[in-house]
DNA sequence: TTTCTTTATCGTAATATTGCAATATTAAAT
DNA sequence: ATTTAATATTGCAATATTACGATAAAGAAA
């Protein structure tokens, strides 16, 4: 026990909680701000905009690559990550979808 | 060691990444799949419609509510939950927002 | 080649999550 | 008052995450 079960749920259920669940954290919350901010692709320094050891950030950067919220590719010492725009679509279309079905029911008792 | 540095981090990055992580597992994914398909808020049975234990289920259900995801109250042995709009909304702003910001830029590298 | 810089990986400790059986709680039904 | 039905909580074991220092790797610069 302990383990998540992952075989009970579809694909898109699991799919869409390995994104919610890569971005469950503030730090690779503020990676992706960071690399929407700077508005390029090559950015080096990530590792001095957060209050995080070099090696931690380098994981959470794995975690988002893993997750299909970033991408790019690492040659030698520099970086090229930036957000992949196809996952944060599926997400906000995902929500949109949830919203738009809630607006739409009338009886909310809560 | 081990545990979150959430001081370091902005009020909404804590904030987005707590949402983000309830739905972080594909179980509580389906728990808001299931309560938008019922399209009800008084829903009893949640516990027969999940691969899970009902104690697990509770947790769950305890988890989304308390990142804001669900609302409502129990009463006795009754259950009253729904998904909370607002929560959902802005979910679907935050990555609106980015997906704007993205598409707008014009030099993708990766 | 050697050094420098930058990022990845390894190893490890602390903490958190996941899941379930057992038990408790709470209100309705009998 | 007792039983029944449904959900919450507790306690525990297994697993996962978080964080960091140390080390490795890989290209750039000297």
């Amino acid at each position: 026990m302990g383990a998540t079960k992952t075989d009970h749920f579809t694909d898109k259920q699991n799919s869409i909680a390995s994104m919610a669940k890569a971005l469950g954290h503030p730090a690779r919350i503020a990676i992706v701000e960071y690399l929407l901010k700077v508005n390029e692709c090559i950015c080096g320094d990530i590792v001095n905009e957060l209050p995080l050891a070099q090696a931690t950030v380098s994981q959470h950067l794995k975690e988002l690559k893993v997750a299909g919220i970033i991408k790019g590719n690492i040659e030698g010492n520099s970086i090229c990550y930036c957000i992949d725009e196809k996952t944060i679509e599926k997400l906000q279309k995902y929500f949109g979808n949830i919203s738009d079905k809630l607006s739409k029911k009338k009886n909310n008792c809560c």
